[in-house]
DNA sequence: ACATACTAGTTTGTATTACAGACTTGTTTG
DNA sequence: CAAACAAGTCTGTAATACAAACTAGTATGT
């Protein structure tokens, strides 16, 4: 085998550290707002913005734009998908440091 | 804290995933040849070789070149700083996709 | 009324870097 | 002498993370 199998590519979407961040957060918390990503990832909001534009382009996250009297607010939140993907990639991540045993086909 | 301390920065060394791979690799088999390398992680030579280069350079891999008869053979091998560096990025990484619990300190 | 600050972004520029492919050197084999 | 292999180095490209500057609308302070 020239592409061995067990090297299934990890979800470089979600490998990123700063939207592993982001997707660990979103698991745990299942909605979270701008300010409080801004503040809990410690990234710039140029940053933060455009990581969370790429989850929402892969599906991975929904974000909602809502107004708090006439301030906007910023709601984000993981679809189905993209829990999907986070367990997925965890998973795939799990077996590839905990190897099951050695010497295997 | 604006940076929070649960975020500690992951080994990017390590954590590029071609770079896992020969890690992961070189944990489990404690020794292996560039030939074997390069089939089990379906890199090319010129990729392998960098990756390797930088591992070397931060200490985790030790490359030793010997000769079987007249042709050259790569042997590789972590160092302890390296098989040290890899349980430490694989606690963090751990710790950071199974959260503990909610409600943390 | 004006300046400042905040929320939530977009745009721009830079610097890194992974990756493939070409090239190199030395050796063995036909 | 040609071809192929081992183990690289070098080069060029394309992607991309990141910070900082800028935008726009609202609220607040004086």
């Amino acid at each position: 085998m020239t592409t061995p199998s067990r090297w299934q590519d990890l979800d470089r979407l979600i490998h990123e550290p700063a939207r592993l961040m982001i997707v660990t957060l979103l698991y745990a918390v299942e909605e979270a707002d701008f300010l409080y990503l801004l503040h809990e990832t410690g990234l710039t909001k140029g940053n933060l913005s455009t990581h969370l534009s790429k989850l929402e382009e892969a599906g991975y996250v929904r974000i909602t734009k809502t107004f708090r009297g006439k301030i906007p607010r910023t709601l984000v939140a993981l679809t189905p998908e993209g829990r999907q993907a986070f367990e997925t990639y965890r998973q795939r991540l799990s077996r590839l440091i905990h190897p099951p045993a050695e010497g295997e086909t």
